[in-house]
DNA sequence: AATGATTTACGT
DNA sequence: ACGTAAATCATT
């Protein structure tokens, strides 16, 4: 197994082969020495928002294939940090409420006096009245992690003991007393993102009047105006504006949710409170706005940062942004980052433009913006009428009288006192109290803060039952899917997009991923009562005859798997049921479970996905020489029960071809497959690990072992990729594209990218002609005086449910519109995907 | 060649 | 939510 590690910055990037499952981390911290020179002590390693810690292997932490953790390398220590050595044995706990008035302040005082500034009076013609000030509602940054949240000035001071932005260390120390970060996420309950939808539209005209009333703030916003002008200049060097000057003030804010808990900020860490969420076609690349991002687990909502917009995707389907985000203490810039609410982007608010709370009290319509923050329970997203086991009560998950529950200082899930058994009268007087898990099995628990929860599933294992010392999950055997196809469901019959008949991949989990085949293991993808979608020949029954165009299979079933055995002599009979049943289903005649049945119209029946596995090798010629091919659709011609060489009765099947696009083994096909350029398919970075794993195998000599020579040569494969660049589309097809007259604009911008090659092109052209409602490629397409190419079918059953519209851009085509069937544009997506029709 | 470490998806 | 079957793939 493989794994990406990145520096925290995202500078540093690199491939650790040669892991397995087992590998603890103490051993994957000596790899990365030489690498991030950074000796084991210092790295702080984090996966998925945890941290791994030594003792532990990376499938405690469900570390998968090709994962990515990140590292942060601690300063080394120095003599006075070595006094608050940030253990996180300690957990905060916050959620008790209590433990609030210990108001971090005091520990933030720095240890040692830093010098105090004289020459901030230098700068201090900035007008500001405290009267004016106290009040307003700015966004305040939490300096340990970045981000932005709702606060409100209560209070300015004279900063006389000013922290220098150079001070990383102690922000660093900051960042590891604050593990658990998530305590300053406001609660707030669902509905807050539909109210942020619904502002939208009138955004536009909330923030005018909010500069109608601001009159009286002109004097400050004109006099901020140079300040402005000079931050536009350099606007993408000063992205991160603690560089902004200081001006010699403490803000006291309150966060809101945190009303009781002061903190005290500098202007550099306060601005006035977001308020104009920006329309998705008004942001542009190089944009500077503030956008929410979850580092630790990118699909779900975070917190809301500063940001560079870096990437725009803008077609008829997909909306899609992707931002530099500045993270951390440091405020890191993390690139490429997919923003996932493209309708929750803001401005940032130009100083002077902060509204203060009187003027809410005078106006409630003037309160700013809501904003959504990562909810602070994943489970219950925060919803104060759901019962949650986990971040309330974890017996009844309720979270009534949370003065009447009690934290259990191991592993600081909450108890009511009355839901323990026995339950207790109050409040222990011991500091300490463990619940009754925690204290029963004490080896059982891992410590605190790892969030090293035992799961059911994996104390099931049979890593766990047996007590093998077998090292495991070094290769291709055992690892997860990486993606999941969600092209089409996984109960498709047929085609499916990006899979095409040829297409290769190395191990199954890939024809997984690609959606051709979806088990790990399994041959037969089905449903009983539905039908099988996909099969797989890997010549695992000599009697089964393959010749290509058709071939005989044989069912599931009918052997001993005890004893964690994949494969077994037959031992019993094999029963019409489950896959068997599903594949007998597919079949264009009634189910017969005594006797088989044959097909009356054997192109009638349900489509089979077919993909040939090298170790069919063994018997039949069609096979591929390596790894796995789809070959396409295929149909049951008839299915009988026949004793087995074992005695024993199994299922057979013959399934012939019933797909347009020619197969893999003719000439015709040879030739699709290279013209369109598919090649072996390997998962990322496995011919990066395959190439280490020789270097180590053949220390010095390159002679002996030269099996696998396309391997080292890798870069020359890429090489000659490129060359083949480019893709010609045949004179024959490119007429009929012309004469598709309606669709002249979106073939011209699709046939640009013929030049970086045909995959990519034919991905346009899918992209392109993608059908609104079903998406999927248009069938039987009827493009509109609006120049919208929908499925025949699809606009039909809008136009049953009394829906005269188009489906894309809502133009009334009129009760007694004539469906015509754009046949050019059918005809040129049947030669680009001549697998798309079938089973539709 | 035998064996055993998983993941996945179906069916109950 | 759980049990179980599965035509894998790596290791011994």
């Amino acid at each position: 197994m493989w794994i990406q590690v990145r520096s925290f910055d995202g500078k540093k990037s690199i491939q650790i082969d040669q892991l397995s499952k087992l590998t603890k981390i103490e051993d994957l911290r000596e790899r990365l020495v030489e690498h991030f020179d950074a000796a084991p002590e210092t790295q702080r390693l984090f996966y998925r928002g945890k941290q791994l810690e030594d003792g532990h292997n990376l499938f405690d932490y469900s570390v998968g294939l090709n994962d990515l953790v990140q590292l942060m390398v601690r300063a080394p220590p120095t003599p006075s940090a070595a006094t608050t050595t940030p253990v996180n044995g300690q957990t905060n706990d916050y959620s008790s409420g209590e433990e609030s008035s210990s108001s971090d302040k005091e520990n933030k005082k720095p240890a040692t006096p830093v010098k105090v500034k004289p020459s901030a009076s230098d700068k201090e013609t900035i007008d500001i009245e405290d009267e004016d000030t106290v009040g307003d509602l700015v966004d305040g940054r939490d300096i340990t992690i970045g981000a932005w949240f709702e606060a409100k000035i209560v209070k300015v001071t004279k900063n006389n003991d000013e922290k220098t932005n150079s001070d990383c260390d102690k922000m660093l120390e900051q960042r590891t007393e604050n593990q658990n970060i998530e305590t300053t996420t406001d609660n707030e309950d669902n509905s807050v993102a539909m109210e942020i939808d619904e502002n939208m539209n009138g955004v536009k005209s909330e923030k005018d009047t909010s500069n109608q009333n601001n009159g009286e703030r002109d004097t400050k916003e004109i006099q901020n105006n140079s300040e402005k002008d000079a931050e536009n200049k350099n606007e993408n060097d000063k992205i991160i504006d603690r560089e902004k000057t200081s001006d010699g003030f403490l803000y006291s804010v309150e966060f809101e949710g945190y009303e009781e808990d002061n903190t005290d900020l500098t202007n550099m860490n306060i601005r006035p409170r977001a308020n104009t969420v920006l329309k998705f076609k008004d942001i542009e690349v190089g944009q500077r706005v503030m956008a929410n991002y979850n580092y630790d687990d990118p699909d779900e909502r975070g917190f809301w940062y500063d940001c560079v917009i870096s990437k725009k995707q803008d077609t008829r389907t997909i909306k899609d942004l992707y931002a530099t985000v500045f993270i951390g203490p440091e405020l890191t810039p993390l690139e490429d980052c997919k923003l996932l609410f493209v309708h929750e982007v803001f401005d940032v608010e130009k100083p002077g433009n902060q509204i203060n709370i009187a003027d809410v009290e005078r106006d409630p319509s003037m309160s700013p913006v809501k904003r959504t923050n990562k909810p602070e329970c994943d489970h219950c997203k925060d919803n104060p009428r759901r019962k949650c086991k986990f971040c309330a009560c974890c017996v009844c998950g309720g979270k009534h009288d949370p003065d009447k529950q009690i934290l259990c200082d191991e592993c600081n899930q909450a108890y009511h006192l009355t839901c323990l058994s026995p339950a207790l009268k109050s409040i222990p007087e011991e500091d300490e109290w463990y619940c009754p898990t925690c204290k029963n099995d004490e080896n059982e628990i891992v410590k605190a803060g790892e969030k090293l929860k035992e799961s059911k599933k994996k104390s099931k294992m049979a890593s766990a039952q047996s007590s093998s010392s077998r090292d495991w999950g070094r290769g291709m055997a055992c690892v997860g899917r990486q993606k999941v196809c969600t092209v089409v469901p996984s109960n498709h019959f047929g085609y499916v997009p990006g899979a095409e008949v040829g297409m290769l991949w190395k191990f199954r989990v890939q024809a997984s991923e690609a959606g051709v085949h979806r088990p790990h293991v399994a041959g037969i993808h089905g449903r009983e009562d539905e039908g099988a979608y996909s099969i797989v020949l890997s010549g695992g029954y000599e009697d089964d005859h393959d010749d290509g165009e058709h071939f005989t299979y044989t069912g599931s079933g009918g052997r001993d798997l005890s004893g964690n055995k994949r494969t077994a002599e037959q031992s019993c009979d094999q029963t019409l049921t489950r896959m068997n049943r599903a594949l007998a289903k597919n079949c264009n005649a009634p189910l017969d479970d005594k006797k088989g049945a044959e097909a009356k119209d054997w192109k009638a029946g349900k489509p089979v996905r077919v993909v040939r596995n090298c170790k069919g090798r063994k018997h039949s010629k069609y096979a591929p020489e390596e790894g796995n091919r789809y070959d396409g659709i295929y149909k049951i011609v008839k299915y009988w029960p026949e004793k087995g060489k074992s005695g024993f009765r199994v299922w057979r099947y013959m399934l012939r071809r019933d797909d347009p696009t020619p197969p893999p083994w003719t000439s015709a096909g040879k030739r699709r497959i290279k013209e369109l350029g598919y090649e072996m398919q390997y998962p990322d970075g496995y011919l990066e690990a395959q190439a280490q794993k020789e270097a180590a195998e053949t220390p010095n000599k390159g002679k002996g072992k030269r099996k696998r020579a396309d391997s080292d040569s890798s870069p020359q494969k890429s090489e000659k990729k490129q060359k083949k660049l480019g893709y010609k589309v045949d004179p024959s097809v490119l007429k009929i594209i012309r004469s598709d007259s309606a669709n002249k604009k979106l073939w011209a911008e699709a046939l640009e990218t013929t030049g970086e090659g045909a995959q990519k092109f034919l991905q346009k052209v899918e992209e392109t002609f993608t059908c609104i409602c079903c998406q999927e490629i248009v069938f039987k397409p009827v493009t509109t005086e609006c120049l919208h190419s929908i499925c025949k079918a699809c606009i039909q059953r809008s136009f049953k449910a009394e829906v005269y519209c188009c489906p894309m851009c809502r133009l009334d085509l009129g009760k007694d519109y004539a469906m015509t069937v754009n046949k050019a544009l059918s005809e040129v997506l049947k030669t680009f995907f001549p697998g798309y029709e079938a089973g539709r």
